[in-house]
DNA sequence: GGGTGTGAAGCCGTTCACAGCA
DNA sequence: TGCTGTGAACGGCTTCACACCC
């Protein structure tokens, strides 16, 4: 019906105030500003009010927008109207954590199974959900309705299983192997690569040493 | 001595490149088209070249970059000379899975200490890491050079942690908690929230859904 | 001929600036 | 008065286009 073309950076910040706003609810003033809404996630009070223009929610010019509002004009637009069924393959450390992490802190997502190529964890339950054999995957994904799965399988497995997971009609993929992910441009894919993420995060605090260390070897507090 | 002002984006890539590159080593042919090495990452190859393009590597216009040459102006680029030492706050399931990650895959990455709060966790030993009471903190900070740290406690204890950091000198934050951090510019913070990625899978997918589910019922492979 | 290196153009997300309103 | 809603300007990243070179 309509199409706000919703981009991706808006969509991970909507997210967030979500998040942020949920756990101040009920608090003093049921209602927040902008520039409120802003300092809470580090970015700009434009920023805050053009997201929250894609949801529909009107603010108002002497008290704010009301939290309640927001947080329910926010839910409506990215959340599915029932629980949403993901399923999860990889059962290792990092599938295991996810898998922990999503029943305690997304309880609209519901981990409905997980898969994993070894015969050895095939047939277990993982914090209370039960891993099939790969061969499995594609009646499972089709009973279920699921269109979403999160990835933790090792790096030169990825690709195979990801195909698999196109057949199946999956339409949305979180990867957490650190390799890109060759799929049809109706699957929508987000890569999250620890090893970038590693990367990124000691250069470029080494290169705020170099830059303090330097030019003027200065201690501002010693 | 000289500020290329590489930006996130480019550096997240260039790490992905070396990853890549890494793996074919010593294949059938030492050089590689940047066309090439665009298809493996899914990017034009124009960006593959400016990307390139900072870490001072020549091409050759009839073979390519070499491989070899590439990994190692990359690595100079990305890497510290010595192994990065790093540590870790948080010994939740996420907290462990990472310090697994680290050590398989990361092995220039070094995480030499590992931080509690909570005292059950603390004097043991997480796969090889040893786990500090949060006290130790500024000590061992100061002890080992660590200019990097991996964020792994729970939301509401995220920021205060973010704050002893800060104050310990660290100057790189791989931010696990799913809240905004508020630190000094100097400092670089890169979050990784997982409910966010989880909300955009899910939301793109479903929107996907419609779009093919309303206009024409349409089933390409059936 | 075909690929690299790079100035210039294009695009998209962010920020500015201000009209409208409580 | 001061905030919301939004067209317009801005800026940074990506892509184009082409000179140069093997």
């Amino acid at each position: 019906m309509n199409a706000p073309k919703i981009s991706r950076r808006t969509l991970e910040r909507l997210s967030l105030y979500r998040r942020l706003l949920s756990d101040r609810f009920a608090e003093e003033n049921p209602f927040i500003y902008s520039h409120s809404l802003a300092t809470l996630v580090n970015v700009t009070p434009s920023q805050v009010r053009r997201d929250i223009m894609v949801t529909g929610c009107a603010g108002n010019p002497s008290k704010g927008y009301r939290v309640s509002d927001l947080v329910m004009a926010i839910s409506r637009l990215v959340d599915s109207d029932g629980p949403e069924p993901v399923i999860l393959i990889g059962v290792g450390k990092l599938g295991s954590a996810l898998i922990d992490y999503v029943r305690t802190r997304r309880p609209h997502l519901r981990i409905v199974a997980a898969f994993d190529a070894k015969p050895m964890k095939v047939d277990r339950d993982v914090l209370g959900v039960h891993c099939h054999e790969m061969s499995e995957l594609e009646a499972i994904i089709s009973e279920n309705g699921v269109h979403s799965a999160i990835l933790t399988v090792p790096a030169q497995a990825a690709q195979d299983v990801a195909n698999l997971l196109v057949k199946a009609r999956i339409l949305g993929i979180l990867n957490f192997a650190p390799v890109p992910l060759h799929v049809p441009t109706h699957v929508f894919v987000e890569s999250i690569d620890l090893t970038s993420s590693l990367d990124k995060v000691t250069f470029f605090a080494r290169q705020e040493v170099e830059r303090t260390d330097l030019p003027a070897s200065e201690d501002p507090e010693n």
